[in-house]
DNA sequence: GCTGGCACTCGCACGGACCGAGTGCCAGGA
DNA sequence: TCCTGGCACTCGGTCCGTGCGAGTGCCAGC
């Protein structure tokens, strides 16, 4: 067990070194903290926060740096989260309040939080799992071409064209169109297979059963396509700041940045509406193991739908991060439910 | 005016520069290239080239290396479109045909250019300049909320919530859906707000004119604001590859990519369909004044109808990329003719 | 007009010396 | 027992001098 002095010598390493970026020695840390003791006393502290782990030397006789165990020793027990200045709330309120749409919404959020933590901002649109089927859409295009359009309560649209197997009169269009709305709307996505199984059924003509076949997998497959998560990111030109090593550094991150697959596994995949910091290694893609993610739930109602964060150097300003991840995503959270 | 050999040279120096990234001197170039002359010859053209402002020595007693003047003759004179092999044809076609809607052709097209000319890659969404409207869809939502839908022959779509001045029935909304559309419908963007200046002169309720006029602003407003031209880029990992000095290249550049504003300028604002290469500082962009555009209108008939592109390093393979670039802008517009 | 030769320039890589921040250890004192 | 000041030691970073070699410009000769 570390006693209270220790503790307190590896937050001033850990807030000296994401301040000057460079090895921190035991002398400069006596003169710009009030540890109240002397160097030669840091020094065995230091040797025994390096055998715990939480600290390392880059090099012989240089400073120490913080270990991904030292940064998770400081986030869980040493710093706490920044809260954000009144009227940096009052900022973020008014910029997101202006969104148009959803997209407006996600662009906005993305850039407010790549500009307030610095560092690149990711945002998943909010998710389609948990949410209801507003209305379904059919327009004809074509004897044959019929337009699926599904609105779903959190306001996005999906289209998608279907090529039917023969011709769709437009009255039977206008029926089938009914039918659906009336079975579907307000319901959510994962009922809706078993709400629509039978409507082939009510057609009389064959030709028209087909259609109506077609028209229904299109829909489900969007559905279930849909789910799959999007996300915007943004402040990629934040990585500049990242560090001194910089090809090798920045190269796994782009990378990684451009998989959608990644970044949501990144966010992390249970839909926790807490916040989690992952840390260095704990991020299990290789390549972002210089990297921190802070991220969290947020949602219009009470639950979380989607979730939004930013990736930085392990380096970051923790306390600070957290502060503007969690109220953006309050505030988002707040847009969503107005509209 | 330069003979003849020594555009030879010059064509020799960019291609060895472009290949070794390293400046190149007089005793390489006839190693590598059959010029029929000695290297002290080449080193008088040479001379002679960097008088003219084609190429400069980035330090004395060092090679050279092509100037933005150099590259530019270089593009217009020396160099062909390196026209794709056929498997690569048939690759990208493959690639681009198993796309499911448009942000879908959008998102393959800008991860096939990015990985064939491992650069930075731009694609713009099909203008709606141009473009008609297929159908307009009014649903409600609440009894003084009105969702509008508008679907473009483009195949996109794009909605706005609307809170209506007063109650507004489903028969009126039903009406006014079926007089839009018979207005509308099938016709081009620009026309629109004359169809249907007159419209809310059709309802007899103060009221409900009221609400025909909110709905008719929020739609023209749509038009307009979605007139402007979305994009999406990949690729940005290829940054990497850019050059030795890298914080300095690259931040600006990243910064530009962020920018809508900056990237729709850097494809060319004019809605010419032929192929354009700007070279470094021929962007007014400063920032991206070590970078090279090229781009290229793409439509679905025979008009474009938006443009994409690649910005890489000044330093690169202008044939293989142009090649690249307008054999994908080919083929991405079959597909949005198909579709 | 091309060529070979020659003197010159300069960036760069290598290596030694120096400096200083930082460490570990130890003996002495509260 | 814990803290402190002192001391010897380590070693990365910087500066400087040297040598090498690629590359240049110029010139006389073919």
């Amino acid at each position: 067990m570390l006693s209270e002095r220790r503790l307190e010598v590896l937050r001033a390493i850990v807030q000296d070194y994401v301040g000057t970026e460079e090895p921190v020695g035991s002398k400069a840390l006596t003169e710009r903290h009030k540890l109240g003791v002397s160097p030669a006393t840091v020094r065995n502290d230091m040797a025994a926060l390096e055998d715990e782990g939480y600290i390392a030397q880059p090099h012989t006789s240089a400073g120490r740096i913080p270990t991904d165990k030292g940064y998770r020793l400081f986030v869980d027990r040493l710093a706490g989260v920044k809260p954000m200045t009144a009227p940096e709330r009052r900022a973020i309120q008014n910029f997101l309040e202006c969104s148009v749409d959803l997209d407006d919404v996600v662009a906005r959020t993305v850039r407010l939080l790549a500009q307030l933590t610095r560092q690149v901002a990711v945002v998943q649109y909010p998710s389609l799992t948990r949410s209801t089927v507003r209305h379904v859409e059919l327009l004809s295009m074509a004897p044959a071409r019929v337009m699926l359009v599904l609105i779903t309560d959190t306001g996005r649209v999906e289209q998608r064209m279907i090529d039917c197997p023969a011709p769709f009169g437009e009255t039977a269009l206008a029926d089938l169109r009914a039918r659906l709305n009336s079975r579907v709307a307000g319901r959510r996505f994962t009922d809706v297979p078993q709400l629509v199984q039978d409507l082939p059924e009510a057609f009389e003509e064959a030709e028209d059963r087909g259609t109506v076949t077609t028209v229904l997998s299109t829909l489900l497959e969007t559905l279930v396509e849909e789910t799959e998560e999007r996300l915007m990111i943004g402040g990629t030109a934040n990585l500049t700041r990242f560090g001194h090593d910089f090809p090798l550094t920045i190269r796994p991150v782009l990378e990684a940045l451009e998989e959608q697959v990644v970044l949501l596994k990144l966010l992390g995949e249970a839909k926790d509406p807490a916040m989690r910091v992952r840390i260095g290694h704990e991020n299990a893609h290789e390549g972002l193991s210089s990297t921190s993610v802070v991220s969290v739930g947020y949602g219009s109602g009470g639950e979380a739908v989607a979730k939004l964060g930013v990736v930085g150097p392990t380096r970051m300003d923790y306390p600070g991060t957290m502060g503007a991840v969690r109220a953006v995503a309050r505030y988002v959270g707040q847009i969503l439910a107005e509209s």
